[in-house]
DNA sequence: AATTTTTCTGCAAACGCTTGCAGCGCAGAC
DNA sequence: GTCTGCGCTGCAAGCGTTTGCAGAAAAATT
């Protein structure tokens, strides 16, 4: 028999010191109205003195659950993945759940490690925001009977909502309003592009280019998502010889990236190229020139992924549906008529 | 007695299905070396087939410590604070430790339930990295023999160590430049500017402008942390008629708010007014123009948080001690000679 | 004052895991 | 054939909570 006596306090050295069962104790830390208030306070002012903190694990492991919600992102560096962070965070908070967020980076065996670390963490919901995601995976989140969103990825199962935003449409809303402007000459720059959500946008960009001028012969570039990935991607291109009037970016974060490349390079955005995002984040307001792209509404994704997961009526906690939502184009002032040449 | 029998796959259903004792399956999942070949691969095809996940709560408890490393960062969205947490992260996940963040907006009750809901989870190492902190939890964090490291704030203590940068090296190197430049009539944007942090670097800003020219009059404006924050002090700054010719700004991330604005108000960087951040996050290089501010090496600050808090070597691991970094400037395009007028 | 009801508190089992120790089976030594 | 030693496995206690149930104390009722 092991008699490691902890150094850490415990209930039952709050309990010694109030002199009450930890029974009371734990009723009086979880505000049970049950004890009477002179108990109660004595049992207060013990674990305060002993400067005591409960034991989340030992708590979740007699509760069953805990009361957490898991948050898988493949990169929080991106601020479109950042705005539905937030959102679920005070959601969650406005109903004293704590919050656990990991980060894939994109990469499969994080994201796989992350999605292990919350079943084990016995959350409460999962909210998945991830370009990759591998079916095996849907399935041991499915199995895990856990309540979980999947935002743009998998298909809906039993205890899975999916909320995706419906890209093709987007990406047909630029291509024709550049197509209006004249732009022939195209470019689109991803980021990974063997991921499901991402390879849609590059297909449809391919698609609504041919259908909107059949002779143009689109080009894609590629390079890791963010600030650098941008700037790299646009290099390639304006390496590569390739001058197209207008360049698509898969999001915003990287539209940045290749704008400074581009105005390195002396040229002038939108009188030499128009450069159009995606997602719509503060930024694009801020850079310069402001950035015209497609308004992705993270608040509201982030609302309605909460809702279904951990929402507290009936109705809305409906897991295993799947929400479509429509994004809107937001013209600013990189986009322009095409330059003539 | 309760008879809860749990839904969730556990240790024995487990050991059932593989016809052996929890103990070993336990031992196979920790792979310890001990058991013989055929017994551990019948159980890991027992837990494959039951689609078992450890719970990570009972585990941590049974253990008597979690393998979890606890950050709390006041603003995840500044680029800088995201910048440390990224290296932390690493590190954590290069020994096998998990992470679990905490974001603090600021708020120093949001900083309390953070501390709380780190000692409860009785993470294995705490790094905070915030504006705001108050002495008392200090003591909390210290008393809980949690080992720990402070950026910024509180003083080293017992199991915590302290790092810093020094700030008023930064600004005067930064008002210096400016002073050299022939910069008379500077404002300096800050944000929340009771947090301790924060007045330092907006007392030293005025202190070295007095020291520098004594005959100028410096203003102070302020917003809250983020683009919107710099645009709205950048805007006060504007309509209160003041016209300096170089703005010094509490952080990058405001710093490119503070420019947008000025644009907007047709004011030429740096011909009209010259503008300069702090941190030198990566989007200083990529906003237009390019920003001169001071580098605070965060991947450095992150290693070094890191390994005294959970480095592995003896040495490394001296909790307790203050380390100061010096900051340096780094010039760009958003800073020019001074506008005569 | 005796009885019933209501409040409040304590007992002890359960949550799912780890781990010291004891024990079993079996190989080799004598 | 007994003994020793070794490799592997199981037993059971313990981690710090929560909580159903039962019992004690206090209050209300008769």
């Amino acid at each position: 028999m092991r008699k490691r006596r902890s150094l850490a306090m415990n209930l039952d050295a709050v309990a010694q010191k109030a002199g009450v069962s930890t029974s009371t104790v734990s009723r009086v830390l979880n505000n049970l109205e049950i004890v009477k208030t002179s108990t109660r306070s004595r049992v207060l002012k013990a674990a305060e003195e002993l400067n005591y903190h409960p034991n989340l694990h030992a708590r979740s492991l007699a509760r069953g659950k805990s009361r957490i919600l898991g948050i898988i992102v493949s990169n929080m560096e991106n601020p479109f993945f950042f705005d539905i962070y937030r959102t679920l965070e005070a959601d969650a908070h406005a109903q004293a759940l704590e919050v656990v967020v990991a980060n894939t980076d994109y990469r499969s065996e994080q994201l796989l490690a992350s999605v292990q670390l919350m079943i084990g963490l016995r959350v409460a919901g999962l909210a998945v925001i991830v370009s990759e995601m591998e079916e095996h995976l849907i399935q041991t989140v499915s199995g895990s009977r856990i309540p979980a969103a999947f935002y743009d990825v998998g298909t809906p199962q039993k205890n899975i909502t999916n909320i995706r935003v419906d890209y093709r449409k987007g990406i047909k809303k630029t291509v024709s309003y550049l197509n209006a402007l004249g732009h022939k000459r195209m470019a689109f720059v991803g980021h990974h592009s063997t991921l499901g959500p991402i390879s849609e946008r590059r297909k449809t960009f391919l698609e609504s280019v041919h259908r909107c001028s059949p002779g143009a012969e689109p080009r894609i570039f590629a390079g890791p998502d963010g600030l650098d990935g941008g700037r790299q991607a646009a290099r390639e291109l304006l390496e590569s010889g390739f001058r197209p009037t207008a360049i698509l970016c898969v999001n915003d974060f990287m539209a940045v990236g290749v704008m400074r490349e581009l105005r390195e390079e002396g040229l002038q955005i939108p009188r030499d190229v128009s450069v159009t995002g995606f997602d719509n984040i503060k930024l694009a307001e801020f850079c310069s020139p402001s950035l015209t792209t497609v308004h992705i509404p993270r608040e509201q994704i982030g609302h309605i992924i909460f809702d279904h997961v951990l929402g507290n009526s009936r109705e809305e906690r409906e897991v295993g549906r799947e929400i479509v939502i429509d994004p809107e184009l937001v013209v600013r002032d990189s986009t322009g008529v095409a330059a003539k040449n």
